[in-house]
DNA sequence: CTTTTATATGATTACATGCTCATATGTTAT
DNA sequence: ATAACATATGAGCATGTAATCATATAAAAG
């Protein structure tokens, strides 16, 4: 090519606020953190889920109630209350047949309270 | 078929604790904050942008910096912070070519900081 | 004007995921 | 033991989405 100029798409490195990013580099969380913080959202995230989670929220229950809340299969049910169990966003007690479930700690209240002022904020 | 018995599969309608399910049920926020609330969530759900969030409640940082943090194509974090302005996570002005991106709202911060609480307790 | 640079966006692809159905597991009663 | 029932789980399908590439805007400089 007779050509050495390169059109450059994106910024050059030399461009970037230098001071900005490394003070960023330096207070960012390690990458599993991020990751798990972003799963923790992601269970939440769901239409399903949000609202088994409003529901626990409010009081404990069990998978029938749920189900029965929630109009969609006890299958459904069940397979969304797994991935809340695994993010330990929801914990659950046996009373013979019948499982309870009910938020594992504050935070997730807390959580669903903050987002909620957010999304009523913007209607 | 001869025999009539029903080998059921999911509770009964009349074996739900049907005080609980209408308590729940009158408290219940309507399907479309639900589903606001949850693609709230779903948007922070995402390691890419939980970083890009968490970075932004830091300082306010153009696409450029953003772009050299995140080790990911510029292209790709534009994608992002579109998919975060249009769920009012953040905001952003332009400066010349320039566009500086920073949080919408204060409980975008809280959020992430109640999500980190969470999940920190949990490592 | 044309060039350069910062950002935005359409198209494509590879992968993830929520739902239901069928079935398994675990607990109580007969 | 067998039956009944609450819950859990594997398979399959249908849909959603995050990444990149290529290209389009937009703003400043020559």
């Amino acid at each position: 090519m007779s050509k050495n100029k390169k059109k450059n798409s994106g910024c050059e490195i030399n461009y970037v606020n230098k001071k900005s990013v490394n003070r960023v580099n330096k207070s960012m969380k390690n990458q599993e953190v991020i990751v798990k913080l972003a799963e923790t959202f992601k269970v939440l995230g769901d239409p399903t889920r949000t609202k088994i989670v409003y529901a626990l929220s409010k009081e404990e229950l069990c998978v029938c109630d749920l189900t029965s809340i929630m109009g969609i299969s006890q299958s459904g049910v069940s397979h969304q209350l797994r991935v809340l169990r695994n993010m330990d966003l929801v914990k659950y007690r046996r009373e013979g047949r019948v499982a309870y479930y009910s938020l594992n700690d504050e935070h997730i209240a807390n959580l669903l309270e903050e987002g909620l002022e957010h999304v009523e904020e913007k209607l």
